[in-house]
DNA sequence: TCCTCTGTGCCGTGTCACGGCACACTGTGC
DNA sequence: GCACAGTGTGCCGTGACACGGCACAGAGGA
């Protein structure tokens, strides 16, 4: 079925560069133009993509996506949501309900704080291990690091050994923190939650750095701590 | 490209009947057997579906259709969320943000109230035109009536002639409202975005229905109005 | 043991996806 | 005005591979 593959990675990569037009996906995806185009009328004809506001030739996603891609987790979501909003109250700070997927986290649901000054990531947007609370707090309990190592901000930690210690540190600890490694001005206290075969989840608090000193960061990392492990007794 | 085609809708059917097997899914979309399993595989390998957690036969979406999703009216959600901000600020209840999609509107963006009894919908939900606030608001607009119009609680609308009234009240009154018409225990008042050729979105404020009195209607009424006038003019 | 469900594997037929190429159109530089 | 570099669209011969019927293996249940 290799035309459903090019057709979903066509979706994918509309999704990405929207609204764009044929020439431009077939470079980006190294395929023919016809294919291109011959996979863009039958996302049309399935209703996932429609031409771009005004012009006829350029596309975009539809929200077909976004109705099928609530299902995912579904189950997981429903177990965790009122102990978001438990950690939610305590905290009075937005909370991140992340799952590993592949070279990631990624974000499924949110319960966001009511101060002014927030932190508002989409669902779906995927984060990297090596550099954020939830990654980090998966990645203690893998036992492989990432191949690469890219940095963010001043603080990522790029050093294989360093990040190693600092997995360590996290095991320890119990949670994981990140001091601005992925956007310097985001710090969060993550913890990971444990299915029978490796972490399946994490949970997070997340703060403008301003609102993360580090005398809080051991009360906070309790809280996402003890939500985690009745989580992971609760699936 | 069928199979594109077939791809697509026992992706769907997944997402619906989760975790589900290739017989249920044959059966459900009248396709034969051997095209099913091939789609399954198929989509397995593109990394849309995995085996559900345990059995290898049954499966389940992962987060690439979210992932994909989230693109779905970026641009409009930036502009947006800075308006529901405020307007969540003023109300202090929950904001939602949902555009028309064939019989339906879908919500695409959402900002909670931080009182500890809410209406919590999952993005990318689907709700009926005649019989949601967003949906009466988009409705108001338009020149022709669903074809059919189930009900769903005591108080929804089905007879045409009460909705083409109940329509024309909405237009001289600037916004939609609902009393319990999907949700018996849902209350909400909606105004729509206008774009050149119709309604292209809508902005609502949803409550539990205790915390929506008749006399607290009209203010609500005003400010979402009020938004979604500001959010067309900025689009 | 038989029957009825699962899900998987095989294979002959012929459809239709592939991808090269030509073409229409638009905007830019000279 | 002309050439040229971009768009996006349309056509078509070749042959790969999707279709779907059917057989089969395994798991319950009666």
């Amino acid at each position: 079925m290799q035309n459903v593959i090019n057709a979903l990675r066509v979706l994918e990569e509309v999704a990405d560069r929207q609204p764009v037009g044929v020439g431009e996906l077939s470079r980006a995806l190294g395929l023919p133009k016809s294919t291109v185009q011959r996979s863009l009328r039958t996302l049309h004809e399935a209703e996932w993509i429609r031409p771009a506001a005004g012009e006829v030739t350029r596309w975009q996603v539809t929200t077909k996506a976004l109705h099928v891609g609530r299902r995912a987790e579904l189950g997981l979501r429903d177990v965790a949501l009122p102990l978001m909003e438990e950690l939610r109250q305590r905290t009075g700070e937005t909370i991140h309900l992340m799952v590993p997927e592949g070279d990631a986290v990624v974000l499924i649901e949110r319960l966001e704080t009511d101060k002014p000054l927030r932190i508002v990531l989409p669902l779906g947007i995927r984060l990297p291990l090596h550099a954020s609370a939830n990654g980090k707090a998966v990645l203690a309990f893998r036992d492989e690091l990432p191949v690469e190592l890219p940095s963010y901000t001043g603080t990522t930690i790029t050093g294989r050994d360093a990040l190693a210690a600092e997995l360590a540190a996290v095991r320890a600890r119990g949670y994981a923190d990140n001091r601005g490694e992925w956007r310097s001005d985001i710090a969060a206290v993550a913890a990971a939650v444990m299915g029978p075969g490796g972490p399946v989840a994490s949970l997070s608090v997340s703060t403008p750095a301003s609102r993360m000193p580090d005398e809080l960061r051991p009360e906070y990392g309790k809280l996402v701590t003890e939500a985690a492990r009745k989580l992971a007794s609760a699936l």
